[in-house]
Parts: C-alpha cells; structure tokens; sequence
RNA sequence: GGCGACAUGGCCAAGUGGUAAGGCAGAAGCCUGCAAAGCUUUUAUCCCCCGGUUCGAAUCCGGGUGUCGCCUCCA
C-alpha cells in the first residue's frame, strides 16, 4: 500500500512499525460548535483508510482526541453561563451524533485533554529540562531555535516564518518564533508545577498520542490546514522530548470549497452536517466526498450532492441477491482492481468505478457481484439498508389511499392485492390512481413480472 | 513576498510515456398498460497556452496564463 506523506511530499510504500499493526492518530475536533462539511470530508477520509486498514487485515489502533480545553470553549462557557465541562461535553455529544450519522466508526480510543494533563504536564517538565523550554511568568514556551528540524513539514524556512510570526501583548518570549506549551490561567485554570494554567493546543496532541500509542506512531493525520503551525509543533514537542522519530506518516485531507473558497468557521460559509442530513442521506455525503482524492479541493454545490444522490442511488438500485458468506472475494477481479486502486494512496475514484461495474453485474444477475458489491461498498463506509417506513408512516399511506380511492383499505397487502384484480382487469384508472396516492403518501410502487413491491420513496 | 497544489467532454472525475476509466446530465432503442428500476448503444481526433525531449506525451522538461491553499484560530 502506498500513501503520500505529507513529510517528505512523496508517495511512498506503507509499512507499519510492528508487523501486521498500526497505529494512527488523527486530529479531532474542538468540541464548541456544529460540525460542518469541512469536518465531515476529513472525518470520512479518515474513516475510510481505517476501514480499509481493517479491511486488508491490519490490527489498527485509531485514536482520535477531543480538544476541550480551548479558548473558544472558555468564551461559550462565559457568554452562556456555563461550565466549560458542561459545553464541551454538549458539543462532544452533537459531534458523535454527527459522526454516527454519517456511518463514521467510533476510534478506539477517543481521549479528552482535560484527561490528559498528567501527560502533558509531564512532557513539559521534560522539556524544560532538556533545555527546549522555559518558564516565564507563569507560561511555558518552547525554543523553536532549538529545534533545527522546525519548518521541515510544512517547508518553511525558519527565516521566513520569523517574519511572520509576532509576540501578543502579555507574552514575554524570548523569540518570537517560539510557541507556548502551557499558558497561565488564573480562572479556568489547572494546577501545574508553573502556576494555575492550562496547556497549549499543541501540547494536547503530543501527550495524547504518546499515552495511547507510544513515541513513535505510523500514521498521523489531519486536515492540510493544520500543517503549520500544528503539526509541525507538535513534531518539535514530541521529537526533543522524547529523543525519538515522532511519526512515519503524515497524511492531509484537503478542503471542501464553496463558491471556490474553503469552507471554514471564520469565513461563515459553511454548511453543518446536520443541515446537510437534513437533505441528504449518509451515502450521498460519502459519495461526494469521496469522488474526489482526498487530497484534492472538493467544491460543494448542490448540483454535486444531487449527482452523487443519483449514483448512490444506483449502486443501492443494483438487484439484490443472498449474501454468500463463503465466497472468497479475494479471488475476484474486481477485489483486485478495487484493492489495486485503494492501495494507490487511496484513490477512492476508481474504486468507486468497480463499485458501478459490479452494480451493472449484478443487475445481469450475477449473484457473486452482489456479495462483492456489499462487501466493498461497506469497505468505504456505505450502507445497503433501504430507507424505511416506520409503521405510522405506513398507516398514514393505507388512510390517505382509502381517502383518494373512497374505499377503506387495512393494510398495503390489501392494496396491492386490489390494485392487481384493477390491473387484471386492465383499470388502470384506478391502478394508477393508487400509484399516485401512494407516491404523495412518500411510498414508490415497482411493477415487476414477479409482482409489485414498495418502498420508501 | 515565501512555500505548496491544481487546470481532462455540459457538470464531477480517473488516468502521469503507448494512443482518453467511471458517475451525473442528454439522446436513441429494449422492457413496461403506464411509471420506476434495469439492460444495450451513444456523447472528448483530444486533455489551459507556447516551446522542447521522444518513434510516440494529457502524461517528462522549460516558459507562460488562470485558480486555490498554507505562512494567524481553522478539518
């Protein structure tokens, strides 16, 4: 398998540390707002390799954090009155809810910083000791200089980031370069061998990834954005105090665009996974997302969900047959060129396109191509479950049919049986006014040779 | 200004040296009482422009043009 990492700006071949295992940590969310589709195209992306590393037979470990020590959760707190517990814990509720709803899978391990702070603590000491850190009035920063590696990820000469960085008023820095590990917090703050305070951004993930997974870790990943300065901190954290490689692989999703920007909180062009589901169903998320490479610009438009809708629509479309739980899949051509494409820094594209070939095998009956279709297609995340109808829906539709026909109906069975005497006797009048009916109560009728079926429209 | 990426039919998109996957939309036919779904066929002499390398380039090299991202919190 190859992937490109972000590194050395290279694809490269996979090889996990210890054999068969792998470890991969990805940058969760801030847990103080709605979720947006930003969020949705990196969490998918994610999901999907994680599926896919199972899938090929890897003992994976997928950790992703919750960041719920922030300033933005400190100024919902504030403005709203409440503890910053109390909203980051409301905002880490409507997160999971979002990524359920999109078919994401639980990590295994999904670690909150609050929980964290022994090790971060600890990674702090470290590093003052070493002589990468240093105490100032009650902050910590870290000595970039120190560090001759910094700028080596997101390829930035030193120079000229220092042209760019700045020292906010209160800081007293010895560079400005540098970057805090732990920031003094008199009022929401945690005790700490520096004072009451809490840690910085940077900080959290390094002691995150290191409880969890250890020093040095496979794969890291996150959204292209948070390269610099993130990433490339947490390199410079990570490797001086632990004397060690940090991660082998570091992976970036690119955004969502809208109207050719990205999709981000501060521009407020944004669209929340809840609104999105609203219209559109997980799949067709999905879809959209992944027909592009993850590491392309994906541009959101309606006019995009709704091709992706319809072709969802017609892998799910595909006829359906028993699942054989004995076939072996890996025997198939089409496993191959799916396994072939996905094992290509996931090229999603064109594994998609094994998906349509095996929908149009399948719809020429062949049994097999079923099977592998579900089991692909559940390989990035999709789900072959049929909306359906709950039973008051149904009753609603037998009540409003009963009302446009002048006839009282008990049940769909009662219907369709009526509507094929109607057929027989070639009334279509009335065969096609259940139809209609039917249709407006969100039911679809399907005339086949082997009867008449319904379904959620 | 520094760094990084992208430009393929009406739309989305794969392909990165051997003559343009796939999806959506459109058209025609089959099936069907009608409809939906499905099946078949069909839609790029050509891949932003100009040079170069090569027997051969969308694919490599050089130069343009355009678009986007990072350099500050950001998935």
């Amino acid at each position: 398998m190859r992937l490109h990492n972000s590194y050395t700006n290279t694809i490269e071949e996979f090889t996990p540390i210890e054999e068969n295992k792998v470890k991969m940590y990805v940058c969760g969310p801030t847990v103080y707002d709605y979720a947006h589709l930003g969020h949705a195209r990196c969490y998918i992306t994610w999901d999907v390799l994680y599926r896919y590393l199972k899938f090929k037979g890897y003992d994976v470990t997928y950790c992703r954090n919750v960041t719920d020590v922030d300033d933005k959760i400190l100024k919902k707190a504030e403005n709203e009155g409440k503890t910053p517990q109390e909203v980051s814990q409301f905002w880490y509720n409507q997160f999971t809810n979002s990524m359920k709803a999109l078919n994401n899978l639980k990590p295994d391990i999904e670690p909150f910083a609050t929980k964290t702070l022994g090790e971060m603590i600890a990674i702090v000491k470290d590093l003052i000791n070493k002589g990468y850190a240093y105490e100032s009035e009650g902050d910590v920063y870290f000595r970039v200089k120190k560090f001759p590696k910094y700028g080596y990820l997101s390829k930035q000469p030193i120079d000229k980031l220092e042209s760019g960085a700045r020292i906010e008023v209160g800081e007293q820095k010895e560079d400005p370069l540098d970057f805090a590990l732990w920031k003094k917090d008199e009022k929401f703050g945690y005790n700490s061998p520096w004072g009451v305070g809490r840690p910085g951004w940077h900080i959290e993930c390094s002691a995150m990834s290191r409880k969890h997974l250890g020093n040095t870790i496979d794969i890291h990943a996150g959204g292209a954005d948070l390269i610099f300065p993130h990433h490339e901190n947490e390199i410079a954290q990570s490797e001086c105090a632990n004397g060690c490689r940090f991660v082998n692989y570091w992976l970036h999703n690119g955004f969502v665009t809208i109207n050719k920007e990205k999709m981000s909180k501060s521009l407020g062009n944004f669209l929340t996974i809840d609104e999105l589901l609203k219209k559109y169903d997980s799949n067709t998320i999905r879809f959209f997302i992944l027909t592009n490479h993850y590491r392309m610009p994906v541009e959101f438009s309606d006019e995009a969900l709704l091709s992706a809708q319809a072709g969802v629509r017609r892998l799910l479309n595909a006829k359906r047959s028993e699942i054989n739980e004995n076939l072996d899949i890996t025997k198939s051509e089409e496993y191959k060129q799916f396994t072939q494409a996905m094992d290509d820094d996931l090229n999603t594209s064109k594994a998609l396109a094994v998906l349509f070939e095996l929908a149009n095998k399948a719809n020429k009956d062949d049994k097999d191509a079923y099977t592998l279709l579900n089991k692909l297609a559940s390989v990035l995340g999709f789900t072959f479950d049929k909306p359906s109808l709950s039973e008051e829906e149904v009753k609603n539709a037998v009540k409003h049919v009963s009302e446009k026909l002048g006839r009282e109906f008990e049940s769909m069975e009662e219907i369709i049986r009526y509507r094929k005497e109607a057929r027989e006797a070639k009334n279509w009048d009335i065969a096609d006014k259940i139809r209609i009916s039917l249709d407006e109560a969100g039911i679809i009728l399907k005339d086949s040779k082997d009867g008449t079926s319904w379904e959620a429209k």
